[in-house]
DNA sequence: GTTAGCACTCAACTCTTTCGAGTGCTAATA
DNA sequence: TATTAGCACTCGAAAGAGTTGAGTGCTAAC
């Protein structure tokens, strides 16, 4: 176990590395006024906090450096809770008080914020399809043989996709086809909609004349295209701020992992419930393993909805972020439930 | 007026350093085999063109670099149009032969195929608003009080807008109005709508009930909404690869100028018909004077729809960039012609 | 248990040297 | 007269040597 005065010099050796991406030394931490012991004992006790694998030199006789071991006990244990300063309250709330309804206009605005606020990368997952349900279907004709398909759900989220139609396939079955579907489909959870739809293709078949169902099979195609893949990202040019990214191929293997949506949008979509934070080699690509990964999810109803996720060095101001974070995901939460 | 010999000179070390980013020297041109004559001519002659202002030398015993004028006399004289190669050829016709209806997915496909083909950055202005029409307009309800109107173009785009309404207007009233909007807006180009919409007001308050009336000042500030900038940008982590961008600080400034929309969207919305180039401080933003910009218009019944930029180093492979622009673009101009 | 003292380490900086790819100029050549 | 060989010169880049200073670990004294 770790004695209270090693407890104090590896959370000072963290706060002053989060601030100056410098090795501390033990005067440094001396002239800390919390601190009243000389500089030889701070190396005696940073040379046992090293063994332990908290700390790190960065050649034989420099400063130390946090190791992740050390992040992940500094976030584990030494990191107290700090109420956000008035300006990020006000910021935060700034989003949530333009009487905003379109979801997307939300978390367009919460990314943008985010990486202001705190100079790092900022990704967020949007509503996950599954606790939305379909509003109504609307088809439009462009012309003959091309037209549009609407979906809008219940948060306000328009989905629309074109497809081709063969000549044979005239308008009032459309029409008709459509109608079938609204009557059927209204208020079915947009992730179900894919099971459902082919139930209601063998009704249909059953039921009601061949050509509708023809068309079906054209609309089919359109309706069931996989979701985009709902991922926000901003400030991913913050990296470029940071001092360890001073290495230019570094950031570009970076970007290109935020570039392929789908990964990141598979990770933020796996984190479990409430804030989660992977410190370097915690996380699982590669590319990413120079930096740390902070997710709050958002909920309606017990159930996830999304992700919000703060993406800097290792060395981030976690209590800050943590709090920014929080706030932002429980406010995302009261506004989904309020809907 | 410049002897043959020079414009050789001049279009081996343009085209050399287009290749390699060194400065050129005397003997790496005699080496070349269009090349005849000795080291010590060529110095004679790069003096001559350095003094013309055609050449620069980065310090006082360095090979030779194109100046801008130097890259301006290039492309105004010396680029021979090159055909493209079969793989070019092939990914660009991959674009258009997916039957792709929405041009939000064409546009998508061509920004990643251009970006992917010439490692630069490609940017592109999806078609201008008043090329097309309105198709229909459509209100749903979402609750009581919040609704979404969706507008669907001509060309197969969609647009929303989500916005809320007081309780005293009933759902009634909301759809004659959207009867009677559809039934006077349908076909009117876009980019006329504002004004149409003050129109119909004024006749609305005539003829209507006040309670129509109502609902359409609520719709108007959805529907007025000005236009998302409708820009497409692609291979920005491109840029780290060009070594002139190996300055972080660069970069930075470079992206923080892209990340603003609407300045890139106004620079390719003011391009004149057909292709065009900026070398360097021919560019009016600072961020970019050290890049070239290359841009085609795509058109529809020779009226200008929108723009398709590449920007990368001033040291660009001119010949093969513009060739792929001009394909495109004019496949891009027959997409939309077809329509 | 704590600390003063001291020898030691190493990155970062500066200064110097060397190397070589390049130049410009002059004089010889075709 | 236009071209070229030859040569002295320039300057950046790389490599090496010396200096500095912030840091360490260890020992012995308090």
């Amino acid at each position: 176990m770790l004695s209270n005065r090693q407890l104090l010099i590896l959370q000072v050796i963290i706060d002053e590395f989060i601030q100056t991406a410098q090795p501390i030394g033990s005067r440094a931490i001396s002239k800390k006024n919390q601190v009243t012991f000389s500089p030889a004992t701070i190396r005696n006790e940073m040379a046992d906090l090293e063994d332990m694998g908290f700390l790190e030199k960065t050649h034989s006789s420099s400063g130390r450096v946090p190791s992740e071991k050390g992040y992940r006990f500094y976030v584990d244990h030494l990191l107290m809770p700090i109420d956000l300063s008035q300006r990020d309250e006000e910021t935060i709330s700034g989003v949530f008080n333009q009487g905003m309804v379109e979801f997307e206009q939300i978390i367009q605005n919460s990314v943008n914020v985010l990486s202001e606020l705190t100079n790092y990368t900022s990704i967020i997952l949007g509503p996950e399809v599954y606790a939305t349900t379909l509003k109504q279907i609307q088809i439009i004709h462009l012309s003959k043989t091309t037209a549009v398909a609407i979906l809008v759900t219940n948060t306000g989220h328009v989905e629309h996709r074109s497809f081709t139609l063969p000549k044979e396939i005239n308008s009032l079955d459309l029409e008709k086809l459509v109608n079938i579907l609204n009557d059927r489909l209204v208020g079915v959870p947009i992730i179900q909609l894919p099971q459902r739809l082919q139930v209601e293709l063998t009704s249909i078949l059953d039921h009601y004349i061949k050509d509708v169902a023809t068309a079906f099979n054209y609309l089919k195609g359109a309706l069931l295209d996989q979701q985009p893949s709902n991922l926000y990202v901003g400030g991913i040019t913050n990296m470029l701020l940071q001092p360890e990214f001073s290495d230019v191929a570094k950031i570009h293997s970076l970007y290109s992992v935020i570039e392929q949506e789908e990964i990141m949008a598979n990770i933020l979509r796996s984190q479990n419930q409430g804030i989660h934070i992977s410190i370097g080699q915690e996380n699982k690509i590669t590319e990413m393993q120079d930096c740390s990964l902070i997710t709050a999810t958002y909920t309606l109803k017990g159930q996830q909805l999304g992700t919000i996720a703060l993406l800097g060095p290792k060395r981030m101001e976690y209590s800050r972020v943590i709090s920014l974070l929080d706030r932002l995901s429980k406010d995302m939460t009261d506004t989904f439930h309020n809907w």
